[in-house]
DNA sequence: GGTCTCCTAACAAACGGTCGTTTGGCCCAG
DNA sequence: CTGGGCCAAACGACCGTTTGTTAGGAGACC
C-alpha cells in the first residue's frame, strides 16, 4: 500500500466540468461538420505517431478512405490541422488547470488538482497531448504566438499556486516558485513518452504519486 | 540566498572525466573526418531547429556551403546523420550517469550528481540533447532499438540509485522507485524545452535546485 | 624536376517519386 | 436544380539519392 493516497486529500473531482454561460447559443463560428472533425482525430493520431512533416496529407486521406486532394473540402491548409489539434490540447489544458486554481483550499489540494488533473487530460486525449506538446513549433508565427499566450497562462497559473502556498506557509519559504512551477510542469508534460493506456496504472493514480512526491518536497523543513 | 546549496554536499566534480585505457591505440573505425564531423555538427542543429522531416539535403548543404548530393561523399543517408547525433547524445548521458551511479558515498549524493550532470550535459549539447529526446523515434527499427538499449540502461541507473537509498533508509520507505525515477528523469529530459544559455541560472544551479526539490521529497517522512 | 596515376571532394544534372494544393467535372441528397 | 462532397488529374516545387565528370593534391617512378 503506497502512502500515495494518505498525505492529502484528493480532489475528488475538481468542479462539475463547466455549466458556464455560452451553452445553449453557441455564438460564434460555424458548426463544424462530423467529417472535420474526423479529419482533425485522424490529424492528432497520425501527427503523434509520425510528426507533422512527416505525415502527408496522403496519410491523412487514407485515414479517411478518401483521396488527398478531397480533404480540401474540409480544410484551408495542413497547417489549419496542425492548428486545431495543438489548440484543442491547449484548451482542455487551461480549462482544467482554471478549474484547478480556482477551487479554493490550500494550495497543495490546489496544486493536487491541477496535477491530477494534468496527467488525466493528458491520458484522455494522448495523442492531442503529444502534438500539443511537440509540434506546435512547427506552427508559423502568428498562430504560434497564439499557443504561446495559451502555455504562459497555463504555467502563471502553476506558479500562481505555488507562491500562494509560499505567502500562506504552506510551502517553504525556501523553495523557487518559477523553477518548482518548472518541475510540476516537466512531470506533468514527460507523461506522454510513457504512459500507456493499457499499462498497470491509471493516470489518476499517476497523478496523485507524483504529487506527493512533489508536495513532500514543497512542504519539507530544510535539515536544522 | 537559497536553502539549495546547504541541504546537501555538492558533487563537486563526479569524477576525472574518464581516462580509460583506451587513449593511445584509437584501435578500431577510421578516424571521423573533419568535414563529416562539421555535418554531424549541423545536423544536431538542423534537426533540432525544424525537426528531422522538416530538415532536407538541402538545408544541410547549404549550412556547410556545399550542393546537396556532394553531402553523400561523407555519409550514406540522411537516417546516418540522424543516428550519429542521437546516438553521441545517447552516448553523453549514459556515460556521465555511469560516473554518477558509480561514485559511492550517499545514494542522495549520487543521485544530485546525476541530476546535475544531467543538466550539465543537456545544457553543453543542447541541440544534440533535442534531437536525442525529440527525433529519436523516426530512426528505423534496428538502430532505434539500439537506442531504446541505451535509455533502458540510463533509466536502470537512476532507478537503481533510488532502491538503493531505499534500502539504507535514506529515503522513505513508502517512495515508488519506477515513479521517483520517472520524476528525475521528468525534470532532467524537459529541461530542453527551457533552458537558454543566455538565460539567469547557470545549468549546474538549476540542476542544483532540482535535487534539492526532489530529494526533499524522497527523504521527507509521511505526515503523522 | 617532370609527369603519370591515383584519390578525394566537390559540382551539375538527372532520377523517380512525393509534396501540398488547385481545378474541373460528376453525382446525389436536399 | 442547387450545392456540398468527392474523384481524377494536373500543377510546380521539392524530396533523397545516384551518376558522370572535374579540379586539385599526393606520391611514385623515370
Amino acid at each position: 500500500m503506497p502512502r500515495t493516497v494518505e498525505t492529502l486529500p484528493a480532489p475528488d473531482r475538481v468542479a462539475p466540468e463547466e455549466p458556464e454561460g455560452r451553452s445553449a447559443p453557441r455564438a460564434a463560428g460555424p458548426v463544424p461538420s462530423p467529417r472535420r472533425a474526423e479529419l482533425v482525430n485522424a490529424a492528432a493520431r497520425l501527427f503523434s505517431e509520425r510528426g507533422y512533416h512527416g505525415t502527408s496529407m496522403q496519410h491523412l486521406g487514407r485515414a479517411l478512405g478518401l483521396q488527398r486532394g478531397s480533404l480540401y473540402a474540409h480544410i484551408g491548409s495542413k497547417e489549419d490541422l496542425l492548428f486545431d489539434v495543438v489548440d484543442g490540447g491547449a484548451d482542455r489544458f487551461l480549462s482544467m488547470a482554471r478549474r484547478a486554481a480556482s477551487s479554493g483550499g490550500p494550495a497543495a489540494v490546489r496544486l493536487r488538482a491541477l496535477l491530477v488533473g494534468h496527467v488525466n487530460t493528458a491520458a484522455q486525449h494522448l495523442d492531442a497531448a503529444t502534438v500539443f506538446l511537440n509540434e506546435w513549433r512547427y506552427l508559423s508565427p502568428t498562430p504560434r504566438a497564439e499557443i504561446q499566450a495559451k502555455r504562459d497562462l497555463y504555467e502563471g497559473l502553476v506558479r500562481r499556486i505555488i507562491s500562494d502556498g509560499i505567502a500562506s506557509g504552506e510551502f517553504s519559504p525556501g523553495v523557487d516558485a518559477a523553477m518548482a512551477g518548472r518541475l510540476v510542469l516537466s512531470a506533468g508534460n514527460w507523461i506522454y513518452t510513457w504512459y500507456r493506456p493499457d499499462g498497470a496504472m491509471s493516470a489518476a493514480a499517476i497523478g496523485m504519486e507524483l504529487s506527493d512526491l512533489i508536495l513532500d518536497g514543497l512542504t519539507k523543513e530544510g535539515p536544522p
